[in-house]
DNA sequence: AGTCTTACTATTTTT
DNA sequence: TAGTAAGACT
C-alpha cells in the first residue's frame, strides 16, 4: 500500500453512483438498517442484535460515505478487534465499491492502526520507529528478568501474574506515572515500581507490548496537540465494530480521535459482551449516549438467522440480565423446532447422545459441517473428540494452538529477528542454545549480566566475552561459532531472498536437524517450518513479514472439509450453524463457578450473555444438554442443571431426559447403562484442549480434520496441511496381533487383538487402549 | 545434558 | 485425574 493512494478511477465511481442518483447498494436494506447507513453525521450507536445484518450495515455505510463523496477512502477510520473481521470488512467493501477500497488505509484492528500511528511518532515516546512488537511470551520473559533483577521470588510473584497486572493497567490507560493507587498499598506500590522498571527495559530494547501500542498513542495524543490535530483533520468519519468489547484504553483513544469531527459510529451489542475478563467494559456501550451527547441510537432487531423458538428462548434467557440497553429480536420466519433440552447420566453419555444425534441428522441429509458443538471450556472437548473418533465422525477443533505461537515458529522468528537486528536480546536469549550448542544457562546469564553492566546488547557483550576468560573455553568456542554464523547469515541477507535466507539459516544452524531427531512431534514441526517459509513468500521483505506476524497471530484457515465443528462459545461468536449442540449446561460448569466466584453477579451476567451467544448461533436447531454426574479434576461430582436451563421460556423448549424426566435418579442410571457399550478411551476430563491438540500436531487457527473422511472403501486421515498421515482399509485392518505400532498420543505399543478396523493395543506407556487403525502407524 | 521426581494447578483468548 | 514445569539427581 502506497502512502498516497491512487485517485479512484472514474469507472469505479460510476459503478457506485449511477447518474440517476439511485444507490443500488441501499436496495434490500430494512428501514432500520437503512437509517444506520444514512445517518452519517454526528455520533451514532447501532445496537445490532445477533443475526440482524450488522456486517452488511457496516460495510454499506462505509460504501455510502465514499459513494456520496463525503470522504475519500483514506479519510475513513474503521476499527475492528480481529484481523479476520478487518479482512472480511475489506472484502465486502471491495465487492460493493471495487478497487477503490484499496485506498482504505485506516481499516484494521485497533492494534494494527495504533502501530501504524506509533511508527510515525515513535520518537515522542522515546522509541525508534523500528521498534519491535513483543508477544505474550516475550513479555513474560522480560517481566521475569525484571523480577529477578529486583530479587523477587518468581514463585510468589509469577511473571504471569505481573503480566496480568500490567496488562490490566494498560487496558485502563494507566502508565506507571499516572497509576492511581493508594500510597499505603504496599502491593500496588511494589507493582508500580516493577511496572516502571519493565517500561524502562522496553524502552532500552526499543520494544512495545500489545498494550503499549494503544497506550503510547494516548500519551502522544494528549501531550502533543499538533499531532492529534493532524489526525482530526485526517479522520473525517470513524467507525467501530464490536464496540461492546472495547476496553478503557481503546475508548480513550477513540474519544480523543473523535472529539473534533464527532462523526463516530459505533456498532455493537451489549448482550454479546463476553470479554470482560480481557478488560472489555460493557459500560462503554451503556454510556455511549452520555459520552457523545446528541447521539442517535438505532436498534437492529429484525433477525435473519434463526427460527422463532430459538429467538424466543434466547430472549427469555437474556431477560434475566439487568442493566441492558434492551432489544428484542424478531423474525418473520415461521415454524422450526423447539429448543431441545436433554438430561443425561454423565459426560460420556452426553458425548454418546450427541454423537448419535449427529449420525441421525446425517442420515436425514445434514452435512457434518452444518453441525457445531459449542462448549464452555476447551477441556470439555475431549469427550466429544473421543466419541467422534470412535464413530468415525469427522470433526474439526476450531481455536486452540495458533500457528505463530508454536515454539518452532517462534524459534525461527527469533533467528530472523536476531539477523535483522543485533540488539534483539530476547531473540538472542531464546535461541543462543537452541539447538544445543553447549552454551549452558550459567553462561547465558553471564552474557546477559555483562550486557546490562556495559549497557550494550547481549550480542555485543557476547563478542566481548569471547576475548576474555570469564567463560570456559568450550563455551567460548561455541559462542564464537554462533556469532560467526549469525554474521555470515546477516551478510547473506543483503543479497538473497528472505525466505531462502530463512531456509538456509534453519538448516545451517542445525535447527531442522534437531527436529528431525524427534520422533514424536518432529515431523509436524518440520511441516510447520515449511509452512512458515511458504507464508513468507507473500511478503516483499523480511521487515514486512515480521511486522505482519507480530500483529497478525493468525493464518487463514481453509474451511473445506465436511466435518463437525467443535469450539468454545467464545470462539463461536460471530458464526452461525444450522444445528448447534450446547452441552454441559450445569451449575459450576456453565455458568462457570470461577466466573461467579471472581466477579459475582457481573460474572454471572457475562456467563448468561455467553449462553445467549450460544443459542443465537443456531439457525434451525439448538440442542442443550446437561449431565447428572461429571468428573471434575478427577473427582466425580453430582451436577445440578444450569440455572440457565430453567430460565428458558417453557413454551419454546422441548425437554426430556434419558429417563423421561430431568435430574438424576436410578431410572437414569438404567437408561444410561443401556447405552453403555462400545470401547472408550481412557476417561476423564482434564488437560486444556489446545495442549492436547498440539501434541497431535493440530494446526494454525486451529483447524485440522482429525478423523477419516466418511465414505466407503479406504479412508484417509488428513491433517491441516492435507498431508497423508495414515490410510485405513475401513472394514478389515492390515494390522495383526503382535505388530508393533506407533500412536501420536499414546506412543509405541503392541497390537493385542484386531476387530475390523479397531485395534486393541498394549501401549508401552499408556496401557491398553482401543484405537482405530488409521491412528497408528507401523513402528 | 538428559532423565526422573515432585509439586502444583486446573476458564474463556485477541493483538 | 493428568498434565506440566521446575528442580534434583545421575
Amino acid at each position: 500500500m502506497s502512502d498516497v493512494p491512487a485517485p479512484p478511477r472514474i469507472s469505479d465511481l460510476a459503478r457506485v453512483q449511477p447518474p440517476g442518483g439511485h444507490e443500488p447498494y441501499l436496495d434490500g436494506l430494512n428501514p432500520e438498517q437503512r437509517a444506520a447507513v444514512e445517518a452519517t453525521e454526528g455520533p451514532v450507536l447501532v445496537l445490532a442484535g445477533a443475526g440482524t445484518g450488522k456486517t452488511r450495515v457496516l460495510t454499506t455505510r462505509l460504501a455510502h460515505i465514499l459513494a456520496t463523496g463525503r470522504a475519500k477512502p483514506w479519510e475513513l477510520l474503521a476499527v475492528t478487534f480481529t484481523n479476520k473481521a478487518a479482512r472480511e470488512m475489506r472484502e465486502r467493501i471491495t465487492s460493493i465499491i471495487g478497487p477503490q477500497s484499496e485506498g482504505l488505509r485506516w481499516l484494521g484492528t485497533f492494534h494494527a492502526i495504533a502501530a501504524q500511528i506509533l511508527r510515525r511518532h515513535a520518537e515522542l515516546v522515546e522509541l525508534k520507529s523500528s521498534f519491535t512488537i513483543l508477544d505474550t511470551d516475550d513479555q513474560e520473559r522480560l517481566l521475569k528478568q525484571v523480577l529477578e533483577a529486583e530479587n523477587i521470588d518468581t514463585k510468589r510473584w509469577t511473571p504471569k501474574s505481573l503480566a496480568h497486572l500490567v496488562d490490566h493497567w494498560k487496558n485502563r490507560g494507566w502508565t506507571p506515572e499516572n497509576l492511581p493507587g493508594s500510597e499505603n498499598d504496599f502491593a500496588v506500590n511494589r507493582g508500580q515500581k516493577l511496572y516502571a522498571a519493565y517500561q524502562n527495559r522496553l524502552r532500552v530494547l526499543n520494544a512495545c507490548d500489545f498494550g503499549d501500542l494503544l497506550l503510547h498513542n494516548i500519551t502522544i495524543f494528549t501531550k502533543h496537540a499538533d499531532v492529534l490535530a493532524e489526525y482530526h483533520r485526517r479522520f473525517r468519519y470513524i467507525l467501530v465494530d464490536e464496540y461492546q468489547d472495547t476496553n478503557v484504553a481503546q475508548y480513550l483513544w477513540l474519544r480523543l480521535l473523535a472529539s473534533e469531527a464527532k462523526n463516530v459510529c459505533c456498532v455493537g451489542d451489549d448482550d454479546q459482551s463476553i470479554y470482560g475478563w480481557r478488560g472489555a467494559e460493557v459500560d462503554n456501550i451503556l454510556r455511549f449516549e452520555r459520552d457523545f451527547p446528541g447521539a442517535k441510537v438505532i436498534r437492529l432487531e429484525r433477525n435473519y438467522r434463526s427460527t422463532k423458538h430459538i429467538l424466543a428462548a434466547a430472549s427469555g434467557l437474556i431477560d434475566a440480565n439487568k442493566g441492558r440497553l434492551g432489544k428484542t429480536l424478531w423474525t418473520e420466519a415461521d415454524g422450526g423446532e423447539k429448543v431441545r433440552v436433554r438430561g443425561v447420566w454423565d459426560g460420556e453419555a452426553e458425548a454418546r447422545l450427541i454423537a448419535d444425534e449427529i449420525e441421525d441428522l446425517r442420515r436425514k441429509g445434514r452435512k457434518y459441517k452444518q453441525v457445531a458443538v459449542l462448549v464452555r471450556a476447551s477441556h470439555q472437548m475431549r469427550a466429544f473428540e473421543e466419541r467422534f473418533v470412535l464413530l468415525q465422525i469427522p470433526y474439526v477443533v476450531i481455536g486452540g494452538p495458533r500457528f505463530f505461537e508454536r515454539a518452532e515458529i517462534r524459534d525461527a522468528h527469533a533467528y530472523l529477528r536476531l539477523i535483522q537486528s543485533q540488539d534483539d536480546d530476547l531473540a538472542f536469549e531464546r535461541i543462543v542454545n537452541v539447538p544445543k550448542r553447549g552454551i549452558g544457562e550459567a553462561s547465558v546469564q553471564k552474557v546477559l549480566s555483562a550486557a546490562r553492566l556495559m549497557g550494550v546488547s547481549a550480542m555485543t557483550a557476547a563478542r566481548e566475552l569471547i576475548g576474555a576468560d570469564e567463560l570456559p573455553a568450550k563455551t567460548r568456542t561455541a559462542l564464537s561459532n554462533f556469532i560467526r554464523d549469525l554474521d555470515r547469515w546477516r551478510a547473506l541477507s543483503a543479497n538473497s531472498r528472505h525466505y531462502e535466507l530463512a531456509e538456509t539459516v534453519l538448516d545451517e544452524s542445525g535447527y531442522t536437524e534437531m527436529w528431525r531427531q524427534d520422533r514424536a512431534t518432529g515431523q509436524t514441526r518440520l511441516d510447520n517450518l515449511k509452512e512458515l517459509i511458504q507464508s513468507m513468500q507473500a511478503f516483499d521483505t523480511l521487515e514486512a513479514y515480521l511486522e505482519h506476524v507480530s500483529l497478525v497471530m493468525d493464518l487463514d484457515r481453509d474451511a473445506g472439509d465436511d466435518a463437525v465443528q467443535i469450539m468454545t462459545l467464545h470462539g463461536a461468536k460471530g458464526l452461525e450453524f444450522p444445528v448447534v449442540f450446547l452441552p454441559g449446561w450445569e451449575e459450576g460448569v456453565f455458568p462457570s463457578q470461577r466466573s461467579i466466584d471472581e466477579k459475582g453477579e457481573k460474572g454471572l451476567e457475562e456467563e448468561r450473555r455467553l449462553a445467549y451467544v450460544g443459542i443465537t448461533r443456531a439457525r434451525e436447531e439448538a440442542r442443550i444438554s446437561f449431565a447428572a454426574n461429571r468428573q471434575v479434576y478427577g473427582r466425580w461430582t453430582t451436577q445440578l442443571p444450569s440455572r440457565f436451563v430453567d430460565e428458558l421460556p417453557l413454551a419454546n423448549v422441548e425437554a426430556a431426559s434419558e429417563t423421561g424426566y430431568y435430574g438424576g435418579g436410578p431410572g437414569m442410571q438404567q437408561a444410561a447403562s443401556r447405552w453403555d457399550d462400545g470401547p472408550t478411551f481412557g476417561a476423564g476430563y482434564s488437560s486444556p484442549g489446545w495442549k492436547r491438540a498440539q501434541d497431535r500436531g493440530q494446526f494454525g487457527a486451529g483447524s485440522s480434520t482429525n478423523v477419516g473422511l466418511g465414505g466407503a472403501g479406504s479412508r484417509q486421515v488428513i491433517d491441516g496441511q492435507a498431508k497423508l498421515v495414515a490410510v485405513s482399509t475401513g472394514d478389515s485392518s492390515s494390522y495383526k496381533r503382535g505388530d508393533r505400532v506407533f500412536h501420536q498420543k499414546f506412543g509405541y505399543g503392541q497390537v493385542r487383538s484386531v476387530e475390523g478396523n479397531k485395534l486393541t493395543v498394549a501401549f508401552d506407556k499408556a496401557g491398553e487402549k482401543k484405537v482405530i487403525d488409521s491412528f497408528v502407524e507401523r513402528g
